[in-house]
DNA sequence: GATGAATGAGAATTCATTCAT
DNA sequence: CATGAATGAATTCTCATTCAT
């Protein structure tokens, strides 16, 4: 009986066997998804690349999309990890367009790791809106974000902080999936990154007010505001 | 007992009646599509909503997911069509910003008439790398848009034409479709069409050089180089 | 939304129950062929007579089709045997009727005990050109009757045992199948057996010199020539 | 609403344009199943080759087996006017080596024509279990051979004419029908026909009496019994 | 008579999920 | 806990046949 949808939450893995049970199930998932496509992501193949039985697959995961859902937050978690890094206080006196380099390039490396995974993820994010679990994602990366500009004073141009997330993460996954999928000639690696770092930091930094600034010495308070968020 | 798979090129309807036929089932794809959900629309459900039979639907198309290639043909034509409007003779005269809005919010307006057709032709376009059906797109996109450029002489930033071309039509597609299925609070259709006007203008315009050359009395030979294309 | 066709190579048994399973479906394809025709052989009333699930015929047979192939393997086996048995060493004072004799007679009572199996099992042959298949089984029949005539010095009439061989197979299976199904009046069962049994020594044996040799109370050797055949 | 048979007769064409559409038809089918297969040869497919609509074809034949019916009617036509050519009265004199001779020849060149034809005829006959058309064709093949065998007086060994005959066939048939299909490595075309042309010689004529008679100057009355088979 | 669009029952095959061992 | 054989609903696709034009 396929596809029955139950939300009998399964157990969470309290042993050390069950913890690297679950890892050799997502990892397997993966690396079908890499060397196979989506196609082959059937819950028979990854209990075979695990080396478990389908019956141990469902001992951790309720049904067969609760292993994505698993991937896409872990995923998410490095993402997150990958921000943090990159906003961390010894990044402080980068420039933003070192910080956001910085930012677009380990992203770029996430996806590269594993372009089968993101193209799964992403069709599973368009096929069930699992708004949530992504919002909750966006969140925090936001708050990460708000925080590092707060402490740095970086101008930025965009009134709606919120919109402004959520366009800029959309760009920048948008192009960098597609262009892992599709390869297109004339856009290398470099080149990707190039424009995306570009066009966020023109879309988002108040360049000049940047400038001022710096010729300023930094004489602005930065934390005056909350948020020191303008369009002009 | 039917087994073998041929792939016999489908009729193409020389009758009236087919016509209306191959209509009749795209549209009713989109109507499942829309009101169902992806996983709804089974050859089975979409010659039932259509007023065929199934075998009716195998007349016209080869497999299943040749309608949904027919339905992206004709997205694609409606999209050229309203590039093509917006970019036409008469419009030689608005600024930049006036026209990339119009593009902006004509697109706007094919996703917001069939979100969950774009919904799926996304995740399609995931599934299988379709990379020539988007190309020939791209290419006419493209074309349109170095002609259009060409002629009003607007000094454009980026040096790549085609990323350039590539990463602005991944953000808009990207952005508006996740917007419309996830509809994230506080990004009104109105902020989202501003969003990536903004975003889009200040990715491909050198607006410093626009001024100038406005200021000028556009005393720059526009069509002197083939692309007037530069960063700074 | 199953499509993709993968040509898994199916499980081999590897309980008690798989094995049982198999033999059910195969059992199961015989009596359905057998009582209710070639056209009812489906893979739904194949299960249901098996007492399985259709899913459970695709862990064990990649497709219809193979179930077929397992049925030809089963009666090649089958024939082997025999033949291997006729053939036997305490068989070698036999004279050459009667060994032809015996075999033609084993090879009936296969045909008899399931007519509707050989049927569809010619049909397939028919259908698709399966050379490999038959060739093996052909080879080892051959090697078989090499052997025994090497061993029993009979004079064989024909030059091409290979060709012989096959035109003698032919033969004896197209008439046995005919007879079954056509049953024509006046073609009793034992009257197919004489009447192949004369065809076959009158093709293969020389039997002047048999007589010639029985008389000289086998002064020949027969095993000083690979295979006594000669016509003449 | 596909398979479902009905027995009303079509049709006989009376008009020159019938028949000629009628032949079209039959050597559409021949040409596909020639040329790709039997799996392709579907009426709408044979219809296409022919240069007609399906309509047309239900219009000359009550369904599709009819098709094949009648093509196999007109193969047995055509082995009959060859076994007739045969055994003219012109050909009283050959010897009968001679005679069989020119009859295997004459099948294998029919045969030859069009494999794949006979190949689907077989089939066809495998599957459905039509005696009584056969059964005609058989009678009327017999008919001629006793005529023939009493004219020339040929000694056959066969007692049961109507077994043996039904023997002959299915060797003779099977034997060509395999060897086109398989055409197995040794067994080129003339080895084949002497093959058969031995076995059938061997099988059915007294070659002893048939000398002795020889050499007598056919003192022997050869009409003297209705039929001169007899087993020594 | 001819056409060919429409029909729809029925066939093969897949795969998430369960549960007896 | 783990196993993997069994399940069966669901899906795609075929093709002989009909009938309105």
């Amino acid at each position: 009986m396929p596809r029955r949808k139950r939300s009998s939450p399964r157990k969470q893995p309290q042993q050390a066997r069950g913890k690297s049970t679950v890892r050799a199930i997502l990892d397997a998932t993966v690396q079908v998804l890499e060397r196979e496509g989506p196609g082959a992501a059937t819950t028979t193949r990854i209990a075979e690349v695990a080396g478990v039985s389908v019956g141990t697959i469902y001992q951790y995961f309720s049904h067969r999309d609760a292993i994505l859902d698993a991937l896409q937050e872990r995923e998410f978690e490095r993402a997150l990890a990958l921000m943090q890094n990159v906003l961390s206080v010894g990044n402080l006196s980068k420039s933003p367009r070192e910080t956001i380099t910085a930012a677009v390039q380990g992203l770029r490396e996430l996806y590269v790791a594993s372009p089968g995974l993101h193209r799964v993820l992403a069709m599973e994010g368009l096929r069930s809106n699992k708004a949530d679990r992504l919002q909750s994602f966006d969140l925090r990366v936001i708050a990460l974000v708000r925080h590092f500009l707060a402490a740095t004073g970086t101008p930025i141009r965009r009134k709606n902080i919120d919109a402004a997330a959520f366009v800029a993460f959309q760009c920048v996954r948008a192009t960098m999936l597609a262009s892992l999928l599709e390869s297109p000639a004339g856009l290398e690696d470099e080149t990707l990154v190039d424009e995306l770092v570009d066009l966020l930091m023109r879309y988002l930094v108040d360049e000049k007010r940047l400038e001022a600034e710096k010729a300023n010495g930094h004489a602005k308070k930065p934390a005056s505001r909350k948020v020191s968020a303008s369009v002009e």
